[in-house]
DNA sequence: ACAACGTATCCACAAACGTCGATACGTGGC
DNA sequence: GCCACGTATCGACGTTTGTGGATACGTTGT
């Protein structure tokens, strides 16, 4: 569906500084109830989407070899071969991977070049970087 | 195996300027046999597995509660109400949050506390914004 | 020592994922 | 028009992954 996502991600609420039922060893009092601020499931199944295009071995390869091309950009041919996968699992990682705004295709002639989308790593590099902060 | 990597993770190598065949419209010269730098399997499997810690929703959750709790430290049983998983589950993505050096687990107590590790978070950050740089 | 509690491990199962061969689609050259 | 070529889609298979129930482990309190 090509989500190209612009929403927040992640946003690692900050601390609700609720005092939240003390943690004395004597009782179960352990589990508070409250319910503080939490990624919410539908914002969270999203950034997974984006981070799973990233948990793949080839895709990653994929990546670095679109990366490493003069003009940024490549052609399917270019990277089966030193993937040593066949043509449609490369297509099929290569869709997977524009589908999560990563890269970009363009149709020039017979071939179909991939490129990167810097704001795409950008927006996933910077939620991480922010969660760390 | 926790394996705690220390390594450069996807180095997206740089462009080799070595030509690679001319992509005239005629011949099959598209495909330069040439083999250019590429983030090698072993690296992009590390890697890979890396990202794969943040590709579930359940996971991003328990790292945006963790996060949200004041000291940053959670014990399971915070975890798994709002959730909705069972307890094997949750300790089972805690794990693997562990193992990808995302979090740190401390026994205090009956109770095991897991906190954020900044430094986890920041390096695979750092590797996607160097990336779209 | 025993019991209670919080947590981790083991096992099984359903769903999702990566892979490839076969095939269809789109483009360019004849 | 037809054919050749590059790429995407489809169908199927084996593997991995997320999940929960049952159970074992470690710690604390009696």
């Amino acid at each position: 569906m090509s989500v190209t996502a612009e929403r927040p991600l992640l946003p690692l609420a900050e601390a609700t500084s609720t005092a939240r039922g003390d943690r004395s060893p004597s009782g179960a009092v352990c589990c508070a109830p409250l319910v503080r601020e939490v990624l919410d499931p539908a914002a969270a199944t999203e950034t997974a989407r984006a981070f799973k295009a990233l948990a793949d071995p080839a895709r990653l390869q994929l990546l670095s070899i679109v990366a490493a091309h003069e003009g940024g950009e490549a052609c399917v041919c270019d990277l089966t071969e030193p993937l040593g996968l066949s043509q449609p699992t490369v297509s099929h990682h290569l869709k997977i991977l524009v589908e999560a705004g990563l890269l970009v295709r363009e149709q020039r002639g017979r071939w179909a070049y991939y490129s990167l989308v810097p704001a795409g790593l950008g927006r996933l590099g910077a939620l991480l970087t922010d969660a760390a902060a």
